[in-house]
Order: C-alpha cells, then sequence, then structure tokens
DNA sequence: TCCGTAAGTCATCGAACGCTGACTTGAGTG
DNA sequence: CACTCAAGTCAGCGTTCGATGACTTACGGA
C-alpha cells in the first residue's frame, strides 16, 4: 500500500466534499474546507478536479438506492418513504441528497439537477401507478409530500418528524397514499419472504 | 419631498434584501449586491442595520398573512395551501418566505426561525383539528406536504405542479387533509357570503 | 544506486468579502 | 447668508475566496 495514492486521496476529496456540500450547501463550503477535512492540501482539488464547481457536479451526482423500483406496487410509496427517513445517508450528512442539495438552490445548476432526479426517480415511478385523469399532478403531489418529509426531519427538525421511525409513519403513509393515488397502498415493506 | 429620505432608503435596502436573501440565500448575497440593487452605497447598510446578519433577520422576519386562522375550520388546510400557492409573495422572489429562507438552511439560526414559523403557524393550528393518538405527527405530516408543495412549486418547478393553481388542487388537498386528519376536510374555500 | 515521474506542498496571485472611519454634500433653520 | 447636522460617499482595512505555477518529496524500474 502506497502511502502516495492518488485514487485514494482523490476518493477522500471527493467523500470530504459530499459531506460539506450537504451541510453547509456550496457557498458556504470553501475548498479549504474540503482539503482540511481530507487531511491534503488545497491545490490537490484543482488538480484532480478541474474546479470546485466540478467537485460539487461529482460529489451531489444522484444515488438512487438499489431496488427501489423492485417489489410489488402497493408498497413502493412505502420503500420511497424509507429511502428518505431509514436508509443510511451519512455520507451526505444524514440527509437525503436532495434534501441537502436544496442549499444549493440559489444556482441554477443545482435547481435543475434537482428537477431532473426527482423526476427521473420519483414521478416518474409514481405517475404510472396514479390512475385517472392528472396523473401527472398527482404524482408530483406525492413526491412533494416526501421531499416535504425529508425537509421537516432533517432540516428543520420538526419535534415528532425527527424522531419518528419508518413503521411510526406507515399508517399515514398507507392512507395519504391510497387517497392520491386511487387505489390501495401498503404503508410497510413487507419482508421479502411473504412475497 | 426630500431627494435624501432616510426612511425611503432603509425601505429600498429592506425591500432588495428580502428579494436577494430570498432568491439566492445568505451566503450568495453581498451587501453591496443589495445597495446596487437599491441604486444606494453598501455602507449605509452597516450604518442603518448595524451587520448583514441582522439586515438578514429584519428581512426575512415573519410575515404570516392575515385571516389564516379564521374561518370554518374544515377550509384550514385548504386556506393554508391557497398562502403558498396564491399569496403574493413577489417581495420574496414569488416564493413563500419559508421555502426561500431554505436555501440559507446552512446556518442554525436560520433553521431554527424556520423550526419556529413551521411550528407556531402551521403546525400548531393543524394539531389541534387532528384527532385520535399521534395527533402531532400528523399534523406535521400535513406541514411537510405544504412545505413539500411550495419546494416543488418553485424551487424544483416541477411540470404540473409549478403550472397548477389552488382549484386544480382543491380535490387532493381535501383527500389528504381527510385521510390524515381523519375528520371531513373541505379542499376549496368557500366566498365569505356562503359561510 | 540512480533517476524519472508523479504525488503532494508552498508561496502567492487578484478579486471579493464584511466592515470602519474620515470625508463631502445638501436640506432646513435662524 | 451662514451655520448645523444628518445623509450619503470614498478609500481602504484585514480577511478569505478560488485558482495558478514553481517547487519538493518519494516510489519504482533500470
Amino acid at each position: 500500500m502506497q502511502k502516495r495514492d492518488r485514487e485514494a486521496t482523490r476518493a477522500r476529496l471527493l467523500e470530504a466534499a459530499r459531506l460539506r456540500f450537504a451541510r453547509e450547501g456550496y457557498d458556504a463550503t470553501s475548498v479549504r474546507d474540503i482539503a482540511r477535512d481530507s487531511g491534503v492540501d488545497a491545490t490537490l482539488i484543482f488538480r484532480y478536479f478541474g474546479s470546485k464547481k466540478q467537485l460539487f457536479d461529482l460529489a451531489t451526482a444522484a444515488d438512487v438506492p438499489a431496488g427501489l423500483l423492485d417489489g410489488p406496487q402497493e408498497e413502493l410509496v412505502a420503500r420511497m418513504v424509507r429511502t428518505v427517513v431509514e436508509h443510511d445517508w451519512t455520507a451526505y450528512g444524514g440527509e437525503h441528497p436532495l434534501v441537502a442539495m436544496l442549499r444549493s438552490s440559489a444556482h441554477e445548476d443545482a435547481r435543475r439537477r434537482i428537477r431532473d432526479e426527482v423526476c427521473a426517480t420519483y414521478v416518474d415511478a409514481l405517475r404510472d401507478l396514479a390512475e385517472g385523469e392528472d396523473a401527472e399532478l398527482r404524482a408530483e403531489l406525492l413526491s412533494a409530500w416526501m421531499v416535504g418529509i425529508g425537509i421537516l426531519r432533517s432540516v428543520v427538525a420538526t419535534p415528532a418528524l425527527a424522531g419518528a421511525s419508518a413503521a411510526d409513519l406507515d399508517p399515514h403513509v398507507a392512507a395519504v397514499a391510497t387517497a392520491l393515488l386511487g387505489r390501495p397502498m401498503s404503508g410497510a415493506v413487507a419482508p421479502a419472504g411473504e412475497r
């Protein structure tokens, strides 16, 4: 094992950048902060990534949990809520990356990336489930709920939601998803064996 | 009418600050930006407001629309959604101030202010409406939905929600509010004459 | 053992940041 | 007209920002 390991250093910088950008947003994060966290010199950021902006783009690139779209349709919303509430996002400061990226939403680039990912990952899948007239709108309203839950949980830290587990939310997930999609939805995710 | 009008200049600075802080967040806004927008010198900001931080606190101070809590209880959620969708927030860059303030959520101060206002204005009122066991959690879940709607509408600009009117949302507001609160809720706000 | 190459450091740049104190301007008063 | 005092300007403080290029260090093949 080398002491000087380009790839390892690059990876450490990327990891530190992910954490900083998620926690504090683009503007409040300096390249010196990231370098200090990684224990290396700040100039390596420019050597390896070109610019702060390019590092940001790389560090906040989408990272959709595998298996979100697998499994029973009636549990899709419950699975999505679980990626917000239970998934291990410690690499992003403990928040869903989309929620974290909202801190940088002053930049149109970041907004567009958020929009693309929200639509591609959540709205598109939900639209197929919604039946009836304005499926798109209802899919977006459900996506809005999950984004809002993520924000109130971690950013705003509202008392009950901050401490709620996915199981606490299950019955309400079922009620809202059923009401919005117009078809019976489950609030819990059944273990693989029971499928 | 004076050309040199302390109060008018102060008001212009405050207005420009409100717009900038809402649109771009605390860090991405410089006092020089605000001064340029107002057509005055940047140093007046320190003369009139003490510091950038104090100006921020003043500019983003809560501004709850009057009459939110008046009117029939079953229309409360519909009224809240209307403050997100229809209220004139042009002074805050066209977004609900809470949504705009999320751009500055890297600062604990701003987070605390958001939490206080969300709880005081929305969660508290909704908790009283919710019946049964976990009223607090359900009130927060409904608040989360409205916050999420505001974000997907203006920040993320998701296709259907960005162009939706309050009337478009009415049926879905009724469905979700009823499902979460466990009591019949109306999606529309009846004109005063019909009460 | 030597030496080329690549990893990592150092000094520093110009611009922009928030903020301060000394200065100039102009409206109102006697 | 002379004077006052507040409104507004200006130059610059010390700091930090993103970024650059010359330099030093150390690994690995010859």
